[in-house]
RNA sequence: CCAAGGCUGGCAGAGCGGUUGAUGCGCUGGUCUGUAAAACCAGUUUAGCCAAGUUCGACUCUUGGGCCUUGGA
């Protein structure tokens, strides 16, 4: 690969980190500044309707107000851009592939445009994708290998995997040897392509960018403190209610409960298993060990320049990094 | 006031006269190549309401006290 000097080579910007540090509230003050629009990594607000819980408003606007246009396949708030909110019906299922698919023509459009694309989110697995890429990620789902596999226990699975291909079996650590779901999907990836000829998809890495990656963190308790006031102004803001209509528009409790946190936790409120206070308990606790989750994941990769949102200055020495990588003074 | 049941780890909740305090949740750390706010792994006990007694030995039996729950009045 040609490693084209900084002048020419497209730039992009990735805004990560935990849930409830102000990734979006930044993003939004970056693009304005630098013209830039918002590309969303987050495995959830890809789906229309799930807006208050999945957090695709900024913190500054209110729902009830502020300027906010909801287009088809993208949002604009205060002038803004953000693309890959809304992308399916939450009856559906969307994959990492779908995201990558769909993420690579949005920040490549958004790129021709000469505007700076910027990819906020706290999905990890699906901006690894998009980065990075994955060998098997273009490899689809076999329904119908998955039906049978799913009849099998967890030591049935690790023999068929150890009989399909001892090398990757021995290469799969203690946790994902115990994991049902990765053992099948090894399974699923081997029985289809044996051999090293998979489908491949593009990912940003391979159209050399320039990216730089901005983290967004800070000390748990000033984060979990955070996240506990987000839980309690998302029930205000109708968090309830908005899960009330989705239901009644069809989504069944049982889809709730896989969309996760939330919503797992709404499905019980609305079915009458749990109280108002306990379902605000749960969120919170739910959204706290999630953060836990991402700050892990991130924890391994090496090139994330983090700040500490608890900080006083944070947002001037984001704004000056950012503007150096911008001008080309900063050489990553 | 009477009756019945209960009082076990941060919480829920089993079992047992003596051995490794089941299990779940939580918590801490971690894993990660199409469900990723998912799935999974590892670690996480000087517990037994108080007192007296029975016993070689009690969380487990007996008695008294305290507290809680339910039913009665």
């Amino acid at each position: 690969m040609i490693k084209q000097s900084f002048s020419t080579s497209k730039k992009i910007l990735v805004i990560l980190g935990p849930t409830a540090t102000g990734k979006t509230d930044l993003a939004l003050s970056v693009a304005k500044e630098f013209n830039g629009e918002l590309v969303a990594a987050d495995s959830r607000q890809v789906y229309t309707c799930l807006d208050i819980g999945t957090g695709k408003y900024p913190s500054k606007i209110p729902l009830w107000g502020g300027d906010v246009k909801r287009q088809k396949y993208y949002w604009e708030i205060d002038g803004v851009k953000i693309w890959m909110y809304d992308m399916v019906d939450p009856k559906t299922q969307y994959s990492a592939f779908d995201y990558v698919k769909d993420a690579m023509r949005v920040v490549e459009d958004i790129s021709k445009r000469e505007l700076l694309p910027i990819i906020v989110g706290g999905t990890g697995f699906y901006l690894r994708a998009l980065i990075d890429g994955f060998s098997n990620l273009a490899i689809p789902v076999n329904q119908k290998l998955r039906r049978e596999l799913e009849k099998l226990n967890l030591e049935k699975l690790q023999n068929k995997l150890r009989l399909l291909s001892p090398g990757i079996w021995e290469e799969l650590n203690e946790s994902d040897r115990k994991n049902p779901r990765r053992l099948l999907r090894s399974i699923e990836c081997l029985s289809m392509y044996p051999y090293a000829n998979k489908p491949q998809i593009p990912n940003l890495k391979s159209q050399n960018y320039n990216i730089l990656k901005i983290g967004l963190a800070a000390p748990k308790p000033f984060l979990y403190e955070k996240i506990n006031s987000r839980v309690l102004g998302w029930i205000k803001e109708g968090l309830i209610e908005e899960a009330l209509t989705i239901h009644k528009q069809g989504l069944s409790f049982k889809r709730m409960d896989e969309l996760g946190l939330e919503f797992k936790y709404l499905a019980k409120y609305l079915k009458g298993d749990i109280n108002k206070e306990s379902l605000i308990r749960e969120i919170q606790a739910s959204t706290r060990r999630y953060a836990k989750r991402q700050l892990t994941w991130f924890k391994k990769e090496k090139d994330i320049k983090w700040f500490d949102v608890s900080k006083n200055n944070w947002d001037a020495l984001v704004e000056k990094l950012v503007s150096d990588w911008y001008n080309n003074l900063y050489d990553s």
